[in-house]
DNA sequence: AGTTCAACATACTACTCGGTATGTTGTCAA
DNA sequence: TTGACAACATACCGAGTAGTATGTTGAACT
């Protein structure tokens, strides 16, 4: 009788902490589509809590300020990213053919979850124009460095590919950035049409990619599959 | 001396209503400065004012609201890239070599005119998401046909090089956006270092240029000068 | 049954910002 | 010299907003 009490407190630790998490993930959902829908500046944090049928007291409750509800929604993105390619980074195979399987995932990523993402983009951007108090600053400051390892894990791939012969560019660092603004350009032109399926997001994902191979001198025929 | 009077009549017409655009034309100058570095919702009016060393009194003088500062911002931005490309989109030569000069006037555009340039880019988005109040909504929308105009030059000219068999790409659609993005991207990632030349510009204007053409399927060999 | 506490809602404050109403000044025509 | 007007500056108002202080309630625990 020792053991059930002791496993029944924490089923309900976990049950207690995962109803807490669950309103959190709600708030999240919340914050990123109304961050998404009119950017960080002019959302409010009534408008996050009219979209949810609450009030401000709610949001406050999880969180301190309007950044740190921001920052959550940044690192929650970036964490569906990390998840994302963790399959597929790690594959066998040729560096140019990982990478072509990281780049599909990764936009795929921009679009189903593209509120978060948008934060994401935000996120930087305020970050790089210094539009933080200096306590935030270095929690964005972590949630960069975050992306940037990011950006690290595919500019090692590229690298090693044009090592291996099957692309060609100039500048890592500036390849980079055109890479992945080609790659998270679904986040400012997509916009999901009424009975879409996964194929014409698959058609979306497949130009997109196709589009930034050739940018990166990927090697006629070199991995087409 | 009928022609004398009549002629410093008009002179001192140009020269008062120049003297009120030279104004009109500083307060664009802080304004696009201002609206880059802390986008629109976040940038007031007065701050504005302050990087001029004035009050909103001068600033209202001219425009009758913020919405109405942006807008004008935003024209000037897109009329500055019309006249950057206008010698060059009648100009001889395949589509193909026209669309690689457009491209990096293009280009060199969003350097140069970076802080007009990213108004331009939120002045899309502001327009999208539809954060615009009924009457601005068809100012905004006027521009935005300008916009479109613009982009369907470039639009029509890689149709032209692809039917010539100098690109290969799908939907012009799509791959309008692609382009775009990636010839638009310096506006995120470029930073003016200090004793940068108009050489060093050129070379990121040429990485930029390059990595677009390849991802347009331009035909190996077709007008590389 | 009573206590505690998480998870909110309500009420309020201090402050910012867009916009307006009005005052001031230099300039130019008559 | 004097009115008129453009080009501002100054003073002010109302609306909205981030954050706080406090009230409320249902459920778990004892």
């Amino acid at each position: 009788m020792a053991a059930r009490p002791h496993l029944t407190e924490r089923e309900e630790e976990i049950r207690s902490v995962g109803a807490s998490d669950s309103s959190r993930a709600t708030i999240l959902d919340a914050a990123a589509a109304c961050f998404m829908a009119k950017g960080y500046a002019a959302s409010s944090i009534d408008d996050v809590a009219r979209s949810l049928g609450s009030t401000k007291g709610r949001i406050y409750h999880h969180y301190p300020s309007k950044g740190d509800l921001f920052a959550d929604v940044f690192r929650a993105g970036m964490e569906m990213n990390y998840a994302a390619i963790r399959p597929v980074r790690d594959a066998a195979g040729t560096a140019v053919a990982r990478w072509r399987r990281m780049a599909m995932v990764h936009t795929r990523q921009m679009i189903v979850t593209r509120p978060y993402q948008r934060v994401v983009w935000e996120g930087v951007e305020l970050y790089l124009r210094g539009a933080t108090t200096p306590e935030q600053r270095e929690e964005f400051a972590r949630l960069m460095q975050y992306r940037n390892d990011y950006g690290a894990i595919f500019r090692q791939v590229i690298v090693a590919a044009r090592e291996a012969g099957d692309m060609r560019f100039e500048d890592p660092r500036v390849t980079e950035q055109l890479m992945f603004v080609s790659l998270n350009s679904p986040l400012f032109w997509y916009t999901p049409r009424p009975g879409e399926n996964e194929r014409d997001i698959e058609v979306i994902v497949a130009q997109v990619v196709d589009f930034t191979a050739r940018g990166l001198g990927v090697r006629e025929g070199a991995c087409n599959g």
